[in-house]
DNA sequence: GGCGAATGCGCAAACGTTCGCGCAATGGAA
DNA sequence: TTCCATTGCGCGAACGTTTGCGCATTCGCC
């Protein structure tokens, strides 16, 4: 006859078990799995022993009530249409795990936040949260603000209250402006997103800037609405254009835009680089496609993630740490879709 | 002066204050929460009314710690190179959250799940489990099972352990098959995937089936390894052969197979349909592209993984519920890749 | 030989919910 | 009037962890 207490024959090991198979108190074996160096060497020894032994695995929740942590990061997660944000993610879900933090899909797509789904924010006490996506409603940021959460922004400038990573958008676009006004370039269009996405209005002015800046006319402004659709149908429209009045490089601020660009221009018989160059933004795995041989600034996702992280990290062990905003620069790819070399054009 | 007690000037409202401002006890709140007859309907009605006005939100902590229940779905989801998972995760997103499911991300990627990474299975107590990755370690499936965590495999036939909810594979690789039967076609080639994907694999059979049924050759199968750059190299070969052994008709288990198959034809000069029919499966959005317009069998995705919800909330209730395959008919979506409808080609 | 500081650990109170019981009050039936 | 059911709610013990505080011991030092 055994005693009854344990309901279940075989219950997952808590630290009370730990605890009275080691002949210590709880907040011993609590202390000494964390490497508390109050605790000695070889009771912390005998005590991870143990753990493995029994096969412990602490519990989350338990934590979480008692601690006020719950190693949770809520995300918010852009369009499906855009790769750029799946990879974003995946890159989040890679280096999250090895640093002790969980991703909580708050949201994924296109639309706005509801307010119900906002309360998982709350009920999970999530310690921070990462957002790409275009729209941040601010009564999420106001829920994170007045909760103490730490928000990072990924590939979108700070609002209030949050901290942000971008790629170096004004510098990437500056490249690829003087890239193409090297090759000879003067009449440009730019397939542009709506004045919601930050990003596409930095690249869209850093490209503006230095073209103007060498005394280029004003660039053709179209709205690609930040999908592949949108980059083709302008597309239709600058390949019906005049020969005369037709530019002859397009920047697509985003890389999704210009494959939508370029099967447009192929489709119409536009042939790329020869009669018009393309480049784009993001550095997308398929803009290395032999199909599309894209020219495009590649944002250093590995690194501008790895920021991220770190950021809430530092904010979740000090939240009183000022909101900051990084810039990385990114690589500028040159591939096919922009033309030859200067050394090979002139 | 103020009592001290709240250290913090504002504080969350738990069921505690609830009860306090409502003069009951706090089960009482916590069972008129959530409407539990037992309680009146005058203070039910009253505590709900308290609960909004001091925005109360439950802590899905302490009901996990007391209750065992998390309101958490793991999910294990593909590689990012196939927007098919991309898709399928924005749709599990969409549809959880009025279920009252959030999404922890266990892992994702092409890689297998790192024994720490299953860890989290544990330690949040997820109720169960959403799995759509191509390689599931038996070791992960041993730690669901032997905790009672339900799982449900999408679009991946079941394997010990577990429910599934597939498209119907064979039914729909038949159908395209037939589709290009009766548009004459004799000589096919099949881009197919490795062992490891079971969806894939009965797709090829499914294919293989009809067509051999109908007294064609055995195609041709060549290994797409589930990517564009697989179909865009076998397509290379495939346009390489002699046009008296070259297959008529290219089925590619996977549209992202497909699309580098037809971006690999054009490249070569193969026209597609005029020289060579290719078929997809999976139904993505850009197969609908006009630089496509590939025929595809598209994978009613919110059939499916509404039906995966479901199931697995089924068996969160009632773990005794036994393991479950179900297969959803996809749609056949002819478009020009495919070739002339046979009325015209006849 | 006495004093203060380490060193190493235990006590017990949180954290916010859930849920099995049990108890009082009310009502109707005998 | 007594008895039993029903209705409506409260009591209190979990759930597993963290953490502030405090208590012994041991040691070095004057």
């Amino acid at each position: 006859m055994d005693e009854l207490p344990p309901p279940l024959a075989a219950r997952r090991a808590t630290i009370i078990t730990l605890s009275r198979e080691a002949g210590v108190a709880p907040s011993t074996v609590s202390r000494a799995l964390k490497g508390d160096t109050r605790i000695s060497p070889e009771t912390r020894a005998r005590i991870s022993r143990l753990a493995k032994e029994l096969g412990y695995t602490p519990h989350a929740s338990a934590r979480t009530l008692s601690s006020g942590r719950s190693g949770l990061i809520g995300v918010v997660v852009g369009s499906s249409a855009n790769p750029f944000y799946t990879e974003l993610l995946h890159e989040a879900v890679r280096q999250a795990a090895p640093l002790g933090m969980r991703l909580l899909i708050i949201h994924a797509g296109p639309g706005p936040i509801e307010n119900s789904t906002a309360d998982a924010l709350l009920q999970y006490q999530v310690d921070g949260c990462l957002m790409t996506s275009v729209e941040l409603p601010s009564h999420v940021a106001a829920i994170c603000a007045s909760n103490g959460v730490p928000v990072v922004m990924v590939n979108r400038v700070a609002r209030m209250n949050s901290s942000a990573v971008t790629c170096d958008n004004l510098f990437g676009a500056a490249q690829l402006a003087q890239l193409l006004l090297d090759q000879g370039h003067r009449r440009f269009a730019v397939v542009r997103t709506s004045a919601s996405s930050s990003t596409g209005q930095e690249r869209e002015r850093g490209f503006l800037e230095r073209v103007t800046e060498a005394g280029c006319e004003p660039p053709l402004l179209l709205d690609g609405r930040s999908t592949y659709e949108g980059g083709y149908e302008r597309a239709l429209q600058i390949a019906a254009l005049p020969a005369a009045r037709r530019p002859t490089a397009v920047f697509a601020v985003s890389d999704i835009m210009a494959f939508g660009v370029l099967d447009a221009f192929r489709m119409r018989g536009v042939r790329v680089p020869q009669d018009i160059s393309v480049v784009g933004f993001d550095g997308l795995p398929a803009a290395a496609r032999p199909c599309y041989e894209l020219t495009t600034v590649e944002q250093p996702l590995g690194a501008m993630v790895g920021r991220a992280l770190g950021m809430l990290q530092a904010r979740i062990g000090h939240p009183s740490l000022p909101d900051e905003t990084v810039s990385l620069r990114g690589a500028l790819i040159v591939r096919k879709s922009s033309g030859s070399p200067p050394s090979r054009s002139r």
